[in-house]
DNA sequence: CTTGTGCTTTACACTGCGTCAAGCACCATA
DNA sequence: TATGGTGCTTGACGCAGTGTAAAGCACAAG
């Protein structure tokens, strides 16, 4: 059903089944069984189906308590009070290297699954909506105060650095190519200072 | 099993079958049934496992298909045949996204499936491997006619190429903020260009 | 007219998903 | 101390999709 986003039964449990599914994604990816899942919470797997109704339901429910787990604002307003330009695009990005670590398994599992589930689909799109945003409000802070390139647009620059920020750019550099994350950071900080900025 | 790599019956048949696995995972992504693809290329679903001994056979032997398939030798020279740095990206980017539109579908179901097999996830990561081989021989022609930036080395600046030309930076802007593909060409190119080469 | 190749047909075992119904433990409250 | 509700367990079942096995059929080459 899935419909029933409405929570049931303890919290606890809830919330311990979740952390669970998080982690079981991170190391199976897609093939999650929800016998393990339930197996590793200490629940039957039936229980499992009482919270969250089934495969694609716990998926969604778990984009949900990530949102609360993470809980951004705190990260987002230091990478905000950042004085120049540069210092803005480098918290950005060591702010983006954190988050990918911890949301990259999952991003991977519910952009496959956007083919079968519908309201999954749009609950991972509507997250990457809000992600835009933060950039795009990072780009009109640089043209606050003048150091955003004439040569960009804000759309553009946004969108662009929205999208290049993206999961599978940080995946590959710091995962196949095996990168730190200092390197990735100190790298990304330069290509974006050198093409956004004014020079 | 999917050891028997090697061939099995008609090649005319074995590549139909591919064609239609390539089209359904388009639009299927991960949840493509073999039932299906057998229905499709109008053989038995047996037929699809004598030829490629299970799903993620046929899947590997996909991969393999679509490198002959896309025979990407001339429009590589056509890239390398470029006379300025700036042109060398551009038609670097115009090959990307036309490679990008035929390879995503399945680049994200490969990506996804790494999880399971072993044998799939060593043969798409061979295949960025090439990628990343083509991308450094462009960095490389850049610096040997001295318009790559100082800021940069060799393999940071190949890297970095390889990872922002990836599928998800292509799909964001092109899917999911309706860029079209010239907007994605035009726009890459400015900013790599900024970034990498002299000014 | 035999043999091998390429494929079909039917059948079956197995796994994981999703559902159902009964029941149990542990509260509350009357 | 009985009553009812909540949170979960247990065991069973139907279903779909994968993968295997065995028999057979069409057709070509010797």
């Amino acid at each position: 059903m899935s419909i029933d986003a409405g929570s049931y039964g303890d919290p606890e449990t809830r919330s311990r089944i979740l952390a669970v599914t998080w982690d079981l994604v991170a190391d199976r990816g897609s093939s999650l069984k929800l016998s393990e899942v339930a197996a590793r919470a200490g629940v039957s797997r039936q229980a499992v189906y009482l919270h969250f109704g089934d495969r694609n339901g716990l998926l969604l429910a778990l984009v949900h308590h990530m949102d609360e787990t993470l809980d951004l604002g705190e990260s987002l307003a230091h990478v905000h009070a950042a004085s120049t330009g540069r210092d803005l695009l480098e918290r950005a990005m060591r702010l983006n290297t954190e988050f990918w670590t911890a949301v990259q398994p999952v991003a991977q599992v519910l952009e496959a699954a956007q083919h079968d589930d519908e309201a999954l689909g749009a609950a991972w799109r509507d997250r990457m909506k809000l992600r835009q945003g933060v950039f795009a409000a990072m780009i009109q802070q640089l043209a606050d105060h003048d150091q955003l390139s004439a040569q960009w647009t804000l759309e553009d620059a946004s969108a662009l650095l929205y999208a290049v920020a993206h999961f599978d750019t940080w995946r590959e550099l710091t995962h196949q190519l095996h990168w730190t994350d200092d390197h990735y950071v100190e790298a990304m900080t330069r290509l974006l200072c050198r093409s956004l900025l004014t020079s």
